[in-house]
This record gives structure tokens, C-alpha cells and sequence, in this order.
RNA sequence: CGCGGGGUGGAGCAGUCUGGAAGCUCGUCGGGCUCAUAACCCGAAGGUCACAGGUUCAAAUCCUGUCCCCGCAACCA
């Protein structure tokens, strides 16, 4: 293969808190489609994805699960890895942050970024208030007291090593603005730069001492490297980066990366963060960064509790995992948030897998074996009309390499599909029917066949990238191989006399609406409980069985009815109400987030069931020193929950 | 005045940076065809480009203001 250079690409590394849902998936699938297509053009790529380990909020999880961190994460990883592999994407290599020799390497980095003084130890200081853990400003003090609890505060500090960003800013603006190709899409270019470089950049904390789940900074043990530098890095530890100069060959030849691809929630990490390491390291930036946009539910957003998250594995059961693939590169537009649902899906399906290329394919194979015996041959009978099919399937290639330049992937796959399309055209303008009738036309209508194999061939061969399996699937039935790259843009690869398959397989079978629906309720049922409930008309709602737990632990939490003798929105926030409840002789404050559902002035009077003995904490700056119970339906919506006959404030609920 | 995204025919989107005849896919309706997966091909209907001002010969696109949706964050104890 006739090399046109390394092309090194990366994704972001998946954060191990649970299972990837379809969203995060998305972007590993459009990084291989990439990543193909690269290879396609005579690229020799570097693929690389992994998964992020380390954190506070790991750390907690496997705390509450039982187990360790490590046993967490190494589960998880488990899982991100089969589903990278489910839907069929060719990275080369899988970092883990947790992996020896990048933990090696960060203890390294972050000594070296230390000696050179980009790194240095400091604190975050301010006044501190004891019970409430915080820190405050000066301005934020009331009264020169604790804003929350109105008790002393003092001066305090927590040690923290950070690292010097307005260092390096001036050099990142120059840089930003002398390669436009660097951010993308341009258009958040701009919230960079007006957001966070122009303003001026805050040095940036990179250790911390609250949580033990990281790389132990190796000179001062107590602090563990903090996120950034350790998940950034990965980019070029996993391939070989030593900070004290000894670099493997991989790295030499790959780095600088060609292409970050990443969401756009963390584009500012990748090009402000992430460049301004390099230059401390005195290494070359990355190319290019390209924040992806967002795959969302149709239905309001996904959650657990609603049984509506999309994972890529539930999906490509059902529809397959090329399926599956094509949905998601074809619906994501460039910089706008996409929508994913079961109809929207059956909907595609349908239309452009089954009708347009599944039957297209069906067809053609369906004529040659019904009046050549499966076997195309070209016998040059050429027509005008022949002219613009070829020009459509020559020119595609060219389309797409510009697509896929500029990373309009979704629209490098409608190109494809446009040649499947002209296909169509193409058989009714022909008419191959009515030329079989004659033998005197049977030599056009052979030409006309052999002109399909090949324009399908080389869309095969396009297809490929996006919907891997399908292609080799399409080029098996016509009984020839990949067309390559450079044959792309020319017609008569197709060799005449190929005998193509006698047993067409359906590609994608048409899917009914109604059965597919029926079936993702069936998933989204199952899983939590078994439907008992069956014959009971309307929905049933589960939610995720918790831990059991003790009847002494049921009797540690003290509930009480309290009467609400005054309520009051809570300033600054859309959601809490402040409510004075009265429980016995006492006289409790109690934020509660239901001012979607209540008004100050109707909660006023009510007798409501109160937790008493919970932990009071603040809330908007308010302290709350309860919770009022409520009732939440599937949607989120909140009833309080109220004595069923007149109970005096103060009464034990048990 | 927390940050950000969005409002374009029934649905999902492009077009907005760099003003210059409102476009794509699906759906709907009508026609054609029968090789094929009720598929394929052709045609039609359907939009005051959220609203109100302004700049301009010309505004979906630029400016100002307003309304409405949606993420994230803060704060759903």
C-alpha cells in the first residue's frame, strides 16, 4: 500500500462511571469511520481509544458497590472494550489510564513540569467554616460570619500543586489564530477565545488530597495526580512518550496526532489545557480537535430511573450493528446536536438501508441470475443515458474525500447513498425488462447489468468505511472484491463473466414499526423485575431495587408529620422552596426542590411526612435541616406526601 | 442579570461565519412501472425562515429588543 503519510487519531477515553450509553458510542464509531477511510485513501493510521480510571467519583462508586476501585474500573473497561468491539471498530490501540506504563509516565510528567517550574506547590486559601467544610471569600462573608451558618470562620488553607497557564497563553491565542483549522468546528473558535483566553486563564490545580483513587504524585505522596494531566497525557504515554528522553519509535513517528476527536463538552480541555502541556513539554501540538456534537433522546433526556437510556448493544440487537453504525453517522449533523429514538431509527432503516440500497442490490442480482444465469458481462452496447450514471459514480469518490476532509462525515455517507440512488434511476430509465423480452436486446441489457455490478461495487467499496460488514456482505453476493482506492474514480473494474451469488440475501428486511416499539418496551421492562403485572391495563412503573437493609436501619431515620406554617421561593434558583415546618414544640427549615409543582402560598397549612433526623446541609445558600417526602412518577413529577386523616404536627410516622 | 445550544413546510435537519431567487431526507397526495424487500421512477401540495424594530438596492443570514424550548452548572437532602 502506497503510504500518503501516518495519520494518528484518538478519541476521548470513556470515563469508567458505568456503562457507555449510545451517545458515547457515537463517537468511537465516527472515529472509526474516519479512521477507515483514512486507511482506504493509503493513510498508514494509528487508532487510539481507552478509558479514563481514575477519580473521586470512582472511588465512591466501588465504595458504595463493595469492591475496589481497581475491580470497578477493570469491569467497566471490560464492558467499554465489547462494545467498541460489537460495533466493529478497528482502533489499534486501548489505553488505560490505569495502565502501568502511563501511570509511569504521568508521575514523570508531572516531576518534570515540576523541575522546569511550570508546576508548582500552592494552596487554595480563603476562610475557612469548619462545620460546613467551605470555603469563603471576604465578599461572600455576612457580617464578617459565615454566610450559611452565621458562625466564625478562619483563615485556612489546603495545600495543592498548580500549574502556571498564563505561562504559556500568548503563545496558545498565536496559535489558535495563525491555524484556524485547529479548533473545530470554528464556531467554538470563538467561545474559546472570548470565554477563556482573552480574559486571562487561571492557573490550573493539578493535584489533589481528598480522594487516594489516582497516580500518587511520586515526590510527595500524599497528592494524587488530578484528572487533566493525567487523562490528556494518554495521547502520548500509550505510545510511547518518556519524559526523560527516551521516546519509542511509535511515538516518534506518530506524534503530533492528526486529529483529536472528542465531545464538545471537553474541547476546552483539548485546546487550551491540553496544547499548553505540550508546550511545557516542548512538544508539537495535535493538528486538529474536533468537538463533536451531542446524540440525544428524542423524549426529554435519558435517565435511569425512566428506563429510557439507548445503549449500543440493545440497539444493534435489534437492528443490527451496521444498522446501528449508519443511524448514528448519518443522522449527527456537523456542529448541531442529534436526536435518536426507535422510530426515527425504523424510520432510516426502512427507508434508505431496505428500500434504497438493500433492494437496489436484491434486484440487480435478482435480474442477472433470471436472465443470464448469473453471470454479468460486458459487451460495450453503451448508450447515452449510461453517461450520467458513470459520471455519478465516478465523481463520488471525490465528494466524499471532501466530506470526510472537512469531517462532514453525515455527509460523506448521503454521498455514497446518492450513487445508490442514481442506481435506481438508472434500472427504470433502462427498463432491463422490456430489453429481455428480445434477444436481439439482450447485449444492451447485459451492458446495462454489468453497469449496475460495477457502480455497486464501487459504493460497496465506499460503504465500506461506514458500514464495514454490509459492504463485504454486497461485494460477496456479486462475487468480486473491494475496488481499490485509486480505481475508485474510474469505470471497469467489475470483471466481465462474473458469475454473481444464485441466492440473493435480504440485506435489511423491512421493519415494522409497531413490532420494533413493542420490543423496546420489552427491554426497557425487563431488567428490573419481572412484568407480574401483566394483565393490569397501563403502564407499570419499576425503578432500581435498592440494598436491603435492617430494621435497625429503618429505625435510625426519625419521620414526623410537620405542619408548613410559612413557605417562601428561594432567591436565585428555579426549582427550591423554603418552608418553615413545625414538628411538635420545634420549628424546622426545610428547602425542597418542588416549585415546579407548588406554590409558596398552597403549601402554606399543609401536614406533610418530614425526615427530622437528616444531616442538615445548604441548599442555594439556604440551610435546610430536613426533607419533605414526596412521591415521583416515572416523568419526575412530585406529590407530597400527606397524613390521610388530621394528624397534630409533631406525630411519629412509623 | 450563571454558561451554552436552539426556534426554517406534518417530522428530522442544512443554509446564518463570507447578505443576493427558501434547500435536503422522511411523510402525504397524484401518476408511471413490475426486475425487486407493497419496493423503484416521475410529478404535486405544503413554509409571513419564533416575534418586533433597524441597517441595506437586497436580510433566514448583519444590528437591537422580546417571547418560547432544551442541555449543563449551581441547589432537586
Amino acid at each position: 500500500m502506497s503510504s500518503k503519510g501516518k495519520f494518528y487519531m484518538t478519541t476521548a477515553i470513556a470515563y469508567t462511571s458505568g456503562k457507555p450509553h449510545i451517545g458515547n458510542t457515537y463517537e468511537i464509531i465516527l472515529a472509526d469511520a474516519i479512521a477507515r477511510y483514512r486507511r482506504k485513501q493509503g493513510y498508514d493510521v494509528y487508532f487510539q481509544t481507552g478509558t479514563d480510571e481514575h477519580g473521586q467519583k470512582i472511588q465512591e462508586k466501588a465504595e458504595s458497590d463493595g469492591i475496589t476501585p481497581k475491580e470497578h474500573v477493570d469491569k467497566i473497561a471490560g464492558e467499554v472494550k465489547r462494545i467498541w468491539d460489537l460495533m466493529d471498530t478497528s482502533y489499534d490501540s486501548f489505553v488505560r489510564t490505569t495502565d502501568d506504563d502511563h501511570e509511569k509516565q504521568v508521575q514523570k510528567i508531572f516531576k518534570k513540569l515540576y523541575d522546569k517550574g511550570d508546576i508548582y506547590k500552592g494552596a487554595y486559601e480563603g476562610l475557612y467554616c469548619t462545620p460546613c467544610e467551605s470555603f469563603w471569600t471576604q465578599s461572600q462573608l455576612v457580617d464578617g460570619k459565615c454566610p450559611d451558618c452565621g458562625r466564625e470562620v478562619k483563615p485556612a488553607k489546603e495545600e495543592a500543586y498548580f500549574f502556571k497557564m498564563s505561562k504559556y497563553a500568548d503563545r496558545l491565542i498565536e496559535h489558535i489564530k495563525t491555524h484556524p483549522e485547529f479548533i473545530q468546528p470554528v464556531s467554538r473558535k470563538n467561545e474559546m477565545m472570548n470565554n477563556f483566553l482573552l480574559p486571562g486563564l487561571q492557573d490550573l490545580c493539578v493535584s489533589r488530597t481528598s480522594f487516594r483513587w489516582g497516580i500518587p504524585v511520586d515526590f510527595d505522596p500524599k497528592h494524587v495526580v488530578y484528572v487533566w494531566l493525567d487523562a490528556l497525557t494518554n495521547y502520548i504515554t500509550k505510545i510511547g512518550y518518556d519524559a526523560e528522553g527516551a521516546s519509542s519509535e511509535l511515538f516518534q513517528k506518530n506524534w503530533p496526532a492528526e486529529l483529536h476527536l472528542i465531545g464538545k463538552d471537553i474541547i476546552r480541555f483539548h485546546t487550551i489545557y491540553w496544547p499548553i502541556f505540550l508546550m511545557a513539554l516542548d512538544l508539537p501540538l495535535p493538528k486538529q480537535v474536533f468537538g463533536h456534537p451531542w446524540l440525544l433522546q428524542g423524549n426529554g433526556k435519558m435517565s435511569k430511573s425512566k428506563g429510557n437510556v439507548l445503549y449500543a448493544d440493545d440497539l444493534a440487537e435489534v437492528f443490527g450493528v451496521d444498522a446501528v453504525r449508519y443511524f448514528v453517522l448519518h443522522e449527527m449533523p456537523f456542529d448541531n446536536d442529534g436526536v435518536i429514538t426507535w422510530e426515527l431509527m425504523v424510520e432510516r432503516i426502512n427507508s434508505d438501508l431496505a428500500n434504497t440500497l438493500g433492494n437496489l442490490v436484491n434486484r440487480t442480482i435478482s435480474m442477472s441470475n433470471k436472465y443470464f444465469g448469473g453471470v454479468v458481462k460486458n459487451s460495450g452496447v453503451t448508450e447515452t443515458v449510461d453517461e450520467d450514471l458513470k459520471a455519478i459514480v465516478t465523481g463520488t469518490v471525490a465528494k466524499v474525500d471532501e466530506r470526510m476532509e472537512a469531517l462532514r462525515v453525515a455527509d460523506a455517507i448521503t454521498e455514497v447513498f446518492y450513487l445508490f440512488k442514481r442506481c435506481n434511476k438508472y434500472i427504470d430509465e433502462t427498463t432491463p425488462w422490456i430489453l429481455a423480452k428480445s434477444k436481439e436486446t439482450h447485449p444492451r441489457l447485459e451492458t446495462v447489468l454489468y453497469n449496475l455490478a460495477e457502480s455497486i461495487s464501487i459504493g460497496a467499496t465506499l460503504l465500506k468505511s461506514f458500514m464495514p460488514k454490509t459492504a463485504d456482505k454486497i461485494l460477496e453476493q456479486l462475487n468480486t472484491a473491494e475496488v481499490p482506492y485509486e480505481a475508485l474514480g474510474s469505470f471497469g473494474s467489475y470483471a466481465s463473466g462474473t458469475k454473481v451469488t444464485d441466492k440473493p440475501e435480504i440485506l435489511f428486511a423491512r421493519l415494522n414499526l409497531e413490532e420494533v416499539l413493542k420490543q423496546a418496551e420489552e427491554r426497557e421492562t425487563s431488567g428490573a423485575k419481572e412484568p407480574a403485572a401483566e394483565e393490569k391495563e397501563g403502564p407499570v412503573m419499576d425503578i432500581e431495587p435498592k440494598e436491603e437493609i435492617t430494621f435497625d436501619d429503618f429505625m435510625k431515620m426519625q419521620f414526623q408529620v410537620g405542619e408548613i406554617i410559612e413557605c417562601k421561593a428561594v432567591e436565585k434558583s428555579k426549582k427550591l422552596l423554603c418552608s418553615q415546618v413545625k414538628i411538635g414544640s420545634q420549628v424546622k427549615q426545610i428547602v425542597s426542590g418542588i416549585r415546579k409543582y407548588y406554590t409558596p402560598e398552597e403549601m402554606v397549612g399543609k401536614r406533610v411526612m418530614v425526615l427530622v433526623n437528616l444531616k442538615p446541609a445548604k441548599l442555594a445558600g439556604v440551610l435546610s435541616e430536613g426533607m419533605l417526602l414526596c412521591a415521583e412518577d416515572a416523568d419526575g413529577n412530585l406529590a407530597l406526601m400527606q397524613p390521610d386523616k388530621e394528624m397534630m404536627p409533631g406525630s411519629e410516622i412509623c
